[in-house]
Parts: C-alpha cells; sequence; structure tokens
RNA sequence: UCCUCAUUAGCUCAAUUGGCAGAGCGAGCGGCUGUUAACCGCUAGGUUCUUGGUUCGAGUCCAAGAUGAGGAGCCA
C-alpha cells in the first residue's frame, strides 16, 4: 500500500494509504475516536471505529497522548464533515502504529496563548496550523522572489555580513571583534556592494539576512531579519517603481495559487489580496503630506489628531502610513522624500535639491512601509560632500566613490522587508510570526 | 533612551470596599458511534513576579526592584 502525504489525500479516494505523522489533537466519543493528524504537508482526521479494530488497538488509540508520533494506515473517504488542512477527506484507520508516545505534560494547549509563552515555546508552537500555515507563505514568499528576479534577468550576488562600517551610517550596527583588523559589523544592507556588482552584471540581486541593533520595540521590528535587495543599471526611478510593482504583484499571485487553504485557514480575506496588481498608485511627498492635513483635519478624535501632526520635511510615522495607506486599496508609491530624512546616497530631485529621488511602497490595510527604495546618486563630487556632511568616513567609502569615476549610469535599487511582506500577506499583526525563530531586543531563546 | 500597560494553577483569565485562592482549558480516571475549542461525572494541580512597608488581616493599598509587552525615535 501506498505512503502518501496529507496534501495527496484526495487523489487516493477510497485506496488504502499509510500516512506518517503526529498526532495534533484527539477526541473520544465512546466506541470511536478521532486522531487530527499532522505530517508537515497538512492536517488530516483519522477515524478509529471499535468495531473495525481489536480491542489493544483501540485503546492504544483512544489513548495515545497529543504530539505522539505515530504511523497510521486505512481508507481515504471523502466527508465534507472531516477538519483538517486542507480538509474534507479523512482515513478510516485499518493500522496503528506508535513511533514514539510522547509525555503527557505538553505546555501548549490548543488554544490562544500570550506573546510570552508562545515565544518561549517557539519551537513547539511551529507545530500549531497558524504557524504552520504563515511559515508555508513564507516558503512560497521566498521562492516567487527568486523566481520573478532570475526570469527578469537579475543575477543572484551574496553580498558580505561581516562588513567594515556603517554602510548607512544612520543605524546601530552589531558588532565583533574581527582578528587583528579591529572591529566587524552584521550587514544591514547589501546595497553599496551590489551597486558595484551593478557594473559588472548590469542587474543583480542579494538576499540574506539583514541585521539593526537599533532598540526597535514595535509590531514591524526585528533585529535579524531577511531582505531581498534588487538593483539595476540603466534604470531611473519611474522604471523602478514599475519593476517593483510587477515583483509584488508577481509574488501575491504565486501566494494565491500555492497557499489558498493556508491563507483561508487564517482566515484572510483573500478578496483583498486578489486586487493587488500592477500598476498601483503613485503619490508625491507633497501630495502625501497634504493628504495627511486632510485627514488630520476631518478626523474629530482629538488624540488620533495629534498622532496626524505633520509638517513638510517630516518622515512619516507609523499612524501617517496607516492613514494614507486606508485611502488605497493597492500598495501606494510614494516618491520625493525630502533629502534630510533620507540616506545620503540619494539622487537629487532635478532642480530641487530639498527632495531626492526615493521611492517607498506602503501596503495597505495599515502594514506600512515593504520596500524602501531610490535612484543613486551618480555624481563622484556631490556624493563625497554627502558622505562628509552625514560625518562618514571617506576612507570606507573609497572603493563606492571610486564606482563614479569609472563609467557611472543612472541607477536604481530597492530593499524589500521578507517579514513585513508575509505579515502583509497572511494578515498577521505582528513580525515575529512570520519568520521561524525571530530575534528581538529581548529574545535571543530559543 | 523615553512613555504607557501587564505579571494569580501547565495555559487563558476571574476574585465586589482590604475579609476562607476560583473557573474554563490542559493532565489523570470513568462514560458516550460523527467529534469540529465536543459533551457529562470524578481526581490532582498555587512562593498570587521579588523585596520591604501600612494593617487585626494584603492577590487587592504604598515604596523600590525584576521580567515582559507595544508605542515613540529609527527603519525593511
Amino acid at each position: 500500500m501506498a505512503l502518501v502525504k496529507i496534501s495527496d489525500l484526495s487523489k487516493h479516494e477510497d485506496k488504502e494509504v499509510t500516512i506518517q505523522g503526529w498526532v495534533y489533537k484527539r477526541t473520544g466519543k465512546g466506541k470511536l475516536s478521532f486522531l487530527l493528524i499532522r505530517d508537515g504537508s497538512g492536517f488530516a482526521q483519522c477515524v478509529a471505529f471499535k468495531g473495525d479494530l481489536d480491542e489493544e488497538t483501540f485503546d492504544e488509540i483512544k489513548r495515545i497522548p497529543q504530539e505522539s508520533s505515530v504511523v497510521i494506515t486505512g481508507t481515504v473517504r471523502k466527508d465534507e464533515r472531516a477538519p483538517g488542512l486542507p480538509g474534507g477527506y479523512e482515513l478510516g484507520i485499518s493500522a496503528f502504529s506508535v513511533v514514539q508516545a510522547a509525555q503527557d505534560d505538553y505546555p501548549m494547549a490548543l488554544k490562544e496563548h500570550g506573546v510570552d509563552f508562545a515565544l518561549d515555546n517557539r519551537h513547539l508552537w511551529l507545530r500549531m496550523p497558524s504557524q504552520w500555515a504563515i511559515l508555508r507563505v513564507r516558503a512560497t514568499v521566498v521562492s516567487a522572489i527568486r523566481e520573478w528576479l532570475d526570469d527578469n534577468g537579475f543575477t543572484l550576488m551574496d553580498t558580505p555580513i561581516l562588513t567594515p562600517a556603517a554602510a548607512e551610517g544612520t543605524t546601530t550596527l552589531f558588532e565583533t571583534e574581527y582578528f587583528d583588523e579591529g572591529k566587524a559589523y552584521l550587514a544591514q544592507t547589501g546595497q553599496l556592494y551590489n551597486e558595484a556588482n551593478i557594473f559588472s552584471f548590469g542587474k543583480v540581486y542579494c538576499f540574506g539576512p539583514t541585521f539593526r541593533a537599533e532598540k526597535s520595540k514595535t509590531r514591524r521590528h526585528l533585529t535579524e531579519f531577511w531582505m531581498v535587495e534588487p538593483e539595476a543599471a540603466f534604470v531611473d526611478l519611474e522604471e523602478l517603481m514599475e519593476i517593483e510593482e510587477q515583483f509584488v504583484s508577481h509574488i501575491v499571485k504565486r501566494v494565491l495559487e500555492k497557499n489558498r487553504p493556508e491563507l483561508e485557514s487564517l482566515g484572510r480575506d483573500i478578496s483583498a489580496l486578489e486586487k493587488i496588481q500592477a500598476p498601483f498608485p503613485r503619490i508625491s511627498y507633497d501630495d502625501a503630506v497634504a493628504k495627511i492635513k486632510e485627514l488630520q483635519a476631518a478626523t474629530e478624535d482629538p488624540e488620533e489628531a495629534a498622532f496626524l501632526e505633520i509638517e513638510w520635511g517630516m518622515d512619516f510615522g507609523g499612524r501617517h502610513e496607516t492613514v494614507l495607506t486606508q485611502q488605497f486599496d493597492k500598495p501606494v508609491f510614494v516618491y520625493g522624500y525630502p533629502t534630510e530624512v533620507k540616506a545620503f546616497y540619494m539622487e537629487p530631485w532635478p532642480d530641487r535639491p530639498e527632495v531626492c529621488k526615493s521611492v517607498d511602497l506602503l501596503a495597505p490595510e495599515g502594514y506600512g512601509e515593504i520596500i524602501g527604495g531610490s535612484e543613486r546618486m551618480s555624481d563622484p563630487d556631490l556624493l563625497l560632500s554627502r558622505i562628509h556632511e552625514h560625518g562618514l568616513p571617506e576612507e570606507a567609502f573609497k572603493w563606492y566613490l571610486d564606482l563614479r569615476r569609472y563609467g557611472s549610469v543612472p541607477h536604481s535599487g530597492f530593499g524589500m522587508g521578507v517579514e513585513r511582506t508575509v505579515a502583509w500577506l497572511c494578515g498577521t499583526e505582528h513580525i515575529r510570526e512570520a519568520i521561524p525563530f525571530p530575534r528581538t531586543i529581548k529574545r535571543v531563546y530559543p
């Protein structure tokens, strides 16, 4: 008889098959016992009738503790009552064997848990359907990212994680001793290296973990997170936005194709995701500020109005992004931020030096920034003066300035946060659930 | 770093004005042939975050501390 995955049960209707997995839940009903089994590919109900089995086996099933690892053989039945993921099919048990009976003190009840308890038990929390669903979506997001970039002429270039100095000069970095060379720092971005790579490969991307030692304690921040950073030569700001909207649309499309049961199990509003197709709306920073002021004036709640206080030149806070994105049912591009609130390497707007050619992509439903990008500065003299203005060590950027001396071209790139994207697509409250083992300012265990 | 909030059974929470420490889930035992967070009966399970103070009496009031959370700043 065939060894099958739960996700394939529907292909074996009325056949006897064997599955290998773990007991997620057990419900006794006298002469009937229900086991909800998970095997990594999904969750399926297995049903034991006392009359179909010898007494010893039925008794063993009736008493099997949650999380025990088991091998079950049975006949696949279509039954609308059968719970599971994808569900709708169940196994009528004919043979049952235990690989290991779990201890009966499994700490995670099949209930809501507080954040602290859930995170202390992350190694076990991962077994629950909600976490399984979110991390399956994450895997699809990652493969869709690579697929789209690989298919659209971008070459993967791995950039270093150990770096000699602050790349952007703004954020606090994790520091480590590096032999006799002094300090090294965990990378906060691979962008500067990618700017070198494009002069050999044209269009490139790096994709890996990124580290920020900022003491950010919000639902949108991790100290270790995954970021994909495409960078392309001969691409200006307008073309960059076109790349981003095609890229994001493709990721959403793949998730809708591959993870519909997962999204449904999470209670995600799928129709909201079906609207995510290029083109996305574009709004200038100037207009966005005007819009926020308008929304602030219309607010009756004085507390909310205070949060929405904004003047031209300020960066957006979380509240600003929320009210702005609520005006759209797709992600929205905000471009042309004030030079002062952005990184040193962004190309100035023609005839408006106080504005730079930057663009952020804000996800709808209040999720906010998932992408930050810009057209990069191509003039070596201006770049050098910016490095001085930001108090950055010129010596560390010598190679970076070289790029502007030998065949400089207009070029652009962006960084997309994987966990923020996954949290948005799954409708998850906090991005810590969008990575298997989150690292936050107060947590490096487990 | 700052602001705000939280901490009671393994988990999620309740406990009136300061007056005997409680429930549901989970666990164990028993019952039930379709459970969907099943249901019914019984049993076990407590340093009420810590230290000090006020009081006849503190889970509750006061002080200090610990731990955690999510907001600001910063960013993806």
